[in-house]
DNA sequence: GTCTATATCCCGATAGAC
DNA sequence: GTCTATCGGGATATAGAC
């Protein structure tokens, strides 16, 4: 984009950065898909831009916002793919189901990635960057949801948290290995988080107490 | 237990104990809780018992093996209390979700102990006590699952994992942060938490899909 | 404003003395 | 079985060159 190189040497051997910034989020990608979030670290990734290791406190206030900032780009490839099948024509609930399956999937098939949105500890409190980041995707959820519980908001809330949070825990165990390992792995716990998705969005009734839609009636009057 | 006390000085000025690795899980999970999982270090432990750095490493490989030890005692103390619902008497569509919820507010109100089990990057593979210390609660959620598929071992196990992966869920994304602080997202996850498991009970046919059924039905004839 | 150089502190892990 | 000593690495903070 911008005429000035990425990276250039000035006569006294030191090295500028035309966009650090970019340069410091991109190899914290790499060095992260190739050691894993655990292992990155600041350093490292300084010495591979070949600049000093004080140099990324001039973009970011800490290790943990650069890691804030690979979870941003993360949860935009992530919602890339969820809303290509969000925006399928099928039913909401063969929609659902194809998200939850890719949900699982990208959690193994980009572990990395998925590490640093979820596993990074990320204070996200410190980092609304993060949680805005999120929203495409609650709102993909959200617009089928809605189709299925078209009169009752409560009912939609409860059915979209569900589906949510069981798609999230079938990776998160996978990656745990509590299913084993490799590919069999992978293709039965997005298949049986496909199967969940479909078994919850049957029984949904049971998603919603008396009280709740005691309250939402009487809001109706 | 031992008749020699748990910490004595020698003429010497050093120290020895009497069960210097009972004492270091002891001194770890307290360690722990004090700071988070993140924050824990065998160097802490080793100044806390007055014992240098080198000592752990005659009882434990290397931090992950302590850590491992830690992960052994919180999953023995996470299925005492899921075990005791697991024995109530009621329906056992109520007794699950009942564990759901106990699933979701132990995750809250132990998560020191949740995080060792399921956020400190333990390598099951190289730990297999941690693996073998998770059979207990496997069986607890099992024997409930059985009475509602007494004939179909398949749908149970479709419906153990179903089950188990969203109650991980609402736990995962409650510590994430998902749901908001304080006891309220507790409660609220909790509760959503036991009314997904009674949803996904009511719509388990959708968990097992035609082929699997239909090759249970051949494995009959 | 961007980067270098440097110094301090903490951690994990190992070697060898006792 | 525990100690001392030590090595390599990383996080953080500051002073100063350009």
């Amino acid at each position: 984009m911008s005429p000035t190189p990425a990276e250039r040497r000035t006569g006294t051997g030191r090295y500028h950065h035309g966009d650090l910034r970019a340069a410091l989020v991109d190899a914290a990608v790499d060095l992260i898909a190739e050691r894993g979030v655990r292992d990155f670290s600041l350093a490292e990734v300084s010495r591979r831009l070949g600049v000093s290791v004080a140099a990324p406190y001039r973009h970011f206030a800490d290790r943990e916002a650069l890691l804030a900032a690979v979870a941003v780009r993360a949860l935009g490839i992530f919602g890339e793919m969820v809303t290509r099948d969000a925006a399928a024509t099928a039913p909401p609930a063969e929609r659902l189901a194809a998200m939850a399956r890719d949900y699982v999937r990208f959690a193994a098939e980009q572990r990395p990635l998925f590490d640093t949105m979820f596993a990074a500890g990320i204070d996200k409190t410190e980092h609304p960057e993060v949680h805005q980041a999120e929203q495409p995707i609650d709102t993909a959820i959200q617009s089928c949801v809605r189709e299925l519980c078209p009169d009752d908001p409560a009912a939609a809330a409860a059915l979209e948290s569900t589906l949510t949070a069981t798609a999230h825990g079938f990776a998160a165990l996978l990656l745990d290995g509590t299913y084993g390992t490799g590919p069999d792995a992978v293709r039965e716990a997005s298949q049986q988080a496909g199967r969940a998705a479909l078994a919850i969005i049957e029984g949904r009734a049971a998603l919603v107490d008396l009280y709740t839609v005691r309250s939402y009636l009487v809001t109706l009057c």
